[in-house]
DNA sequence: ACCATTTCTTAAACTGGATTAAGATTTTTC
DNA sequence: GAAAAATCTTAATCCAGTTTAAGAAATGGT
């Protein structure tokens, strides 16, 4: 098991050496190539995803066959799309690899038989889901009160070191504007 | 204990009748009135709160001293401040009671406690949490690829009875324009 | 029932950010 | 290391939704 994976967990729960070796059993590390796809549009959604190394992007093409993201998954994040994984339906998004990374994959089958035999893992996930939704909650507070440059500079000072390597146009679209946009707000002084 | 939690948490896990009685003596019913704030700005969400009857808004002051509902509590959902729950921050939010309602209140300090005699309800409130994250997510991306006008329409498919008595004002916030666009768009014919 | 407050509508002028178009630069691939 | 592909910039024009202003209608308290 990946140590970004233990690291994370023993913050919310303590599981011995035993329960680890449980875990272990359950869980699947992937290293996904650049560009390469987790999720398709229009599939089910049937696991959770801890990115242990590297980024994913979460998007949709729109009606004018652009891209649209909506979210990043980054390092000691677990992403998925939990509509899907709830409700078992036809997933909107797609989950992509940004650059070369490695996740852990967790089934949903596998995740159910796993909490009868390490229920602490119910808490484990409560407490992550609750932490994303505080998270999600933040984030529909600024889509509605910043503006657009304002969205930028927030997140510029936020994640200095993400945008430095993160393709502007993929910055531009998780930020709800247009590359040009972004062009014109680098560009002046201030 | 309200019905209407009853039958919520029923439809997650299974409590037996020894299990609700102890999960009643951790709960407060509270009936509160139209405009009566739970939560206020600055202050810590020390809480969890289920609407059994009525409805809650969430929103903030902004700059120019207007106000910007971000999300709406209805009946059989949990609303909180989540970040402010768990970070124990002071919240960016208000909670207010749009109309008379009833409400669960469950502390976060007793939800521990009471996580440890019922762990089954951790797992309720893991499953509450997700749900809660996947409808997060599709607001986000209809957030994103909808104008202004769709999101009325969409709103107004999507639930046509709670836009026939909520303010149309607190309707616009919530749907991110103004009051004056909104009659702009009901005006219009087809 | 009546007055005060809250909510809703209409319309003209305005603006933040999109669109369009074209060229410049950087990165990848072979 | 050259060609192709991907990414970024600049600038003119355009438009969805805001702002401002003022009046109309509905609701609520006593």
């Amino acid at each position: 098991m990946p140590a970004a994976l233990f690291d994370h967990i023993q913050k919310f729960v303590s599981l011995n050496a035993e329960d680890l070796e449980l875990l272990a059993q359950y869980i699947t590390v992937k290293t996904i190539a650049k560009k390469e796809v987790i999720l398709n549009e229009g599939q089910r959604c049937d696991a959770q995803y801890f990115i242990v190394k590297g980024c994913v992007r979460i998007f949709t093409i729109t009606e004018n066959g652009t891209e649209q993201i909506t979210h990043f998954g980054i390092e000691n994040w677990w992403v998925s799309d939990y509509l899907s994984l709830e409700a078992k339906s036809p997933s909107h998004f797609f989950i992509q690899a940004v650059e070369a990374s490695t996740i852990v994959v967790l089934n949903r089958v596998l995740q159910d038989e796993l909490f009868i035999k390490l229920p602490q893992l119910e808490r484990y996930f409560r407490m992550v889901a609750q932490k994303a939704l505080g998270a999600s909650m933040m984030r529909i507070y600024y889509l509605y009160l910043q503006t657009a440059e304002e969205r930028y500079r927030h997140f510029a000072n936020s994640f200095p070191e993400f945008i430095q390597w993160i393709p502007q146009y993929m910055l531009a679209s998780y930020l709800g504007f247009t590359p040009e946009f972004l062009s014109k707000v680098r560009g002046k002084k201030i």
